[in-house]
DNA sequence: CTATCATTCAAACGTTCGTTTAAATTAGAA
DNA sequence: TTCTAATTTAAACGAACGTTTGAATGATAG
């Protein structure tokens, strides 16, 4: 009998234990600085399990990424479907909010953001099949819909902005404040104000950037 | 004339290739993923060489991407102080336009600007010194100048919006054209059009962001 | 020349890596 | 219960890692 675990009713105990352990470590770390070993020894489990349920290193960062990135391609789609039932579909700082909610009420310091601005810096023959099979069919979706809301604006030009509004994201993701501390209080004592404010910050950015030499006709509530 | 120098002559040939071959491998795959036998390799010298000259993996890095920023530093300094000398300081484009033309002329997808892309994505403990060191002051001084040109944002504000513009040339730096190819053209036979075009898109998508909520009293040529 | 010091080299150090193996254990159905 | 398959475990595999060593090589000064 094995006493190291409080006998709890969670099904597929062992595989969500490493997925936890290894999201949390791969967010930290990185990819190729976090090792199989260090996984299974956070997720108390032994390290033959993590091959035994994800058969590889690679196979585990896939299973990770996946997990979160699903739900959000869900709620993204959803979001900017209501947006066009409710024939809103021309605000592009609607269809920015459907882009940007789902990490709204998440923590951005650690867990998954934090993964996704990591992955960057793997080799790309790694991290290219995850965002083409995870992000890529959602971000079609979206820029489409901001054609539709901008429609003077050349369609080659949007998706160079559209990757600047990616590129803006993920490094929100990877450094949930400004780099060299805000200037008045130390930022040991108070990490971070609040995602959402962080989001909105964002948001204001880049929707002026994407409507540049647009006329705006309307703007919603 | 001794050769009792610190080992930063130019006719150190071996020192040169092995910076060369690290700078290489490094934007290619990344730090960690990156070994220093793959370097000594590339470079066409012995293991132990590399460190000799650097001391360790980490030292190499460090001298790899210092050797690399201080020059934009000084470019970056300079063309700040000619904008101020030219009573020229209140032209965000134009700071902007300081910023980022040391990258102009290079190549965009192989070289020094991968690296800076790729560093994000290692431990913290290892990029934030590098981060602070190489780059906090100078973009502490940019941040400066655009204060003064935009007085009525406010300070805090205004470091969150520089911070999205480095989030976004960064991941330029990483992909030097939008995810998924830009739909016309195939992506494997003509690979980037120009650094430059790209680099005026990126200006033209940040400089809304940052003047947003400002009135725009002067533009200059 | 010889002496001296910087550099290069082959080889090995100990460690850690991802992965595999095969036995032990567990859980569920018959 | 007994059988069977799923899961967990300890142990080890070969390879690759960063780093160090000490001898060989190179260049320079006296």
């Amino acid at each position: 009998m094995t006493l190291n675990q409080p006998p709890n009713t969670t099904t597929d105990k062992t595989r969500e234990l490493i997925l936890l352990a290894a999201e949390t470590l791969f967010a930290e770390r990185g990819y190729s600085a976090t090792s199989v070993r260090a996984i299974a020894a956070t997720a108390g489990v032994n390290l033959a399990a993590a091959h035994y349920h994800f058969g590889s290193k690679k196979g585990l960062l896939e299973a990770v990424v996946h997990a979160r990135v699903a739900p959000i391609n869900v709620y993204r789609l959803q979001a900017l479907t209501t947006l066009e039932l409710q024939n809103d579909d021309q605000n592009v700082d609607a269809i920015m909010t459907a882009f940007f909610a789902p990490f709204m009420d998440g923590e951005l310091s650690g867990g998954f953001p934090r993964i996704m601005a990591r992955i960057f810096g793997e080799p790309d023959e790694l991290i290219r099949p995850i965002l083409e099979q995870e992000f890529l069919p959602v971000t079609r979706r979206f820029i489409g819909a901001l054609q539709i809301a901008l429609p003077g604006l050349d369609s080659e030009e949007l998706q160079w902005r559209f990757h600047f509004v990616i590129g803006a994201m993920i490094h929100l993701f990877m450094f949930s404040e400004p780099l060299g501390f805000a200037g008045k209080t130390q930022n040991s004592a108070k990490p971070n104000k609040s995602t959402t404010a962080s989001f909105q910050r964002l948001q204001s950015f880049v929707v002026p950037g994407l409507q540049d030499g647009q006329e705006i006709l309307n703007r919603s509530s």
